[in-house]
DNA sequence: TTAGCCTTGTGAATTCTTTCACAATATAGG
DNA sequence: CCTATATTGTGAAAGAATTCACAAGGCTAA
């Protein structure tokens, strides 16, 4: 396969959601023309990220809106359910628990962990919260294949190291910390510190 | 000014984080090349982003910790305060107001809203939660300069037509939508779907 | 002062990404 | 069947971002 670009899987990741949209609207059928202006983009350049997985569409016609869906569905890995962790039952964990969009794409938190002894064993939204301490234990137990940090920033470099250890290669971190993992594990930290310096430098600067 | 990418914003905020810990480490001078190990990214990438805002490193020796920091800041705005208001007190407006960091970097959250009539008037964490039916009147009158929105992805294209109509002209989206906003509003999302969705793509591509 | 070393700032070269443009091919209607 | 119209898939072109590579400048130490 060509190598593709980051950029190329966070399109299809919107393509995904609008033709999710698409076939609830009952659409059979869309043109790149018509997904590239729902989403901004050139109908040049939905071809050609969509060329890069194979030809789906028919000429003259455009793309079927359900076929195309389970396509992507199946390149970025949402046509299966995986198995997740969350370690750090704070603001940000208890928030990322109860979101239901994440199992409705297939994300099954299947474990909490934190470290602090009065949340340690207590029942959280169905869930019962697990120690930190046993958690290379747990995650290989329960085969965990993709793990949220949501920790303090300063315990994060520890905790990951963990998750490493326990086989883990999918990591999605919350923390402001500048993580260090071996290559083989495929880590993303969401930092809104750098979403909203965005934004201010824009009114600084653009606006 | 020449043009600054999107990219160059956003390494601007991890030299940013490099420099802060820098100077705690009592650190008086930085090279490119160890601005660069510590992001792992090359010396020459930081070099050209810095250059992109004038020349402020000392041949042979590499730049003022201090200088550059302040540098970066007034680059970004965060050398002075933000009044910021926050619309939608759920899961993920709560974590906000209770994160500490934003405030740190001057983004002082003055004005909480909703919609729920049991939250509205109710005191949350220090503030009074307002009437989002006030919202217009109430951003203008508290000189509100970045919203951040927080409410559920099909309320927030009203919410945020609300807010534009209000003269602010940076806001900061957690909702998972695709939101429409004149040229000289300054729109981000966060959409956490897609960095779990390029994990997974990861998972099923890569590793 | 001079030699030796280090690091910046920046054009040029390279690599990566997006857009263009058009042949190939499908549909629809007569 | 033929013509008009629509849209894909993709090389080639254009544009953007990154890296190279080196002159220019500054520091240290003898
Ligand atoms: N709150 C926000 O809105 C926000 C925004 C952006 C980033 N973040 C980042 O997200 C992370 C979590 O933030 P938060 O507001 O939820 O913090 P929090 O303090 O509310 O929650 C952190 C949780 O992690 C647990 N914990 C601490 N050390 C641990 C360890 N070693 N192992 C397991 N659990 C441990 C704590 O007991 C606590 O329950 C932080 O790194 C923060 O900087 C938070
Ligand atoms: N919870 C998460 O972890 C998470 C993760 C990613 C994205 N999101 C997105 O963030 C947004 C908020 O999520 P949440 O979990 O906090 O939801 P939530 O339901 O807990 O909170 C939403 C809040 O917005 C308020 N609200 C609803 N309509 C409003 C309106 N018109 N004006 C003002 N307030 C209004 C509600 O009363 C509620 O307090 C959603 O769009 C969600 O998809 C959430």
């Amino acid at each position: 396969m060509k190598k593709v670009s980051e950029s190329t899987v966070r399109r299809l990741s919107r393509y995904y959601r609008v033709l999710q949209v698409m076939e609830k609207e009952g659409e059979a059928t869309i043109s790149s023309r018509e997904l590239a202006q729902r989403e901004k983009l050139t109908p040049a350049q939905v071809r050609k990220d969509l060329s890069l997985f194979g030809s789906f569409g028919t000429r003259g016609l455009g793309y079927g809106v359900k076929e195309l869906k389970e396509r992507i569905a199946q390149i970025l890995g949402l046509n299966r359910t995986w198995r997740v962790a969350l370690i750090g039952v704070g603001n940000v964990g208890s928030a990322l628990v109860s979101y239901k969009e994440f199992a409705k794409q297939g994300f099954l938190i299947k474990l909490l962990f934190d470290s602090d002894q009065r949340k340690i064993g207590k029942n959280h939204k169905g869930f019962l919260i697990k120690d930190v301490g046993d958690l290379v234990r747990d995650l290989k137990e329960n085969q965990i294949e993709l793990v949220i940090i949501a920790v303090p920033a300063d315990q994060a470099q520890k905790v990951v190291d963990q998750v490493v250890k326990a086989g883990v290669k999918s990591i999605l971190n919350f923390a402001p910390a500048n993580i260090k993992v071996p290559d083989h594990v495929f880590l993303r930290t969401v930092n809104m510190a750098m979403e909203i310096e965005h934004l201010s430098f824009a009114l600084v600067n653009l606006i």
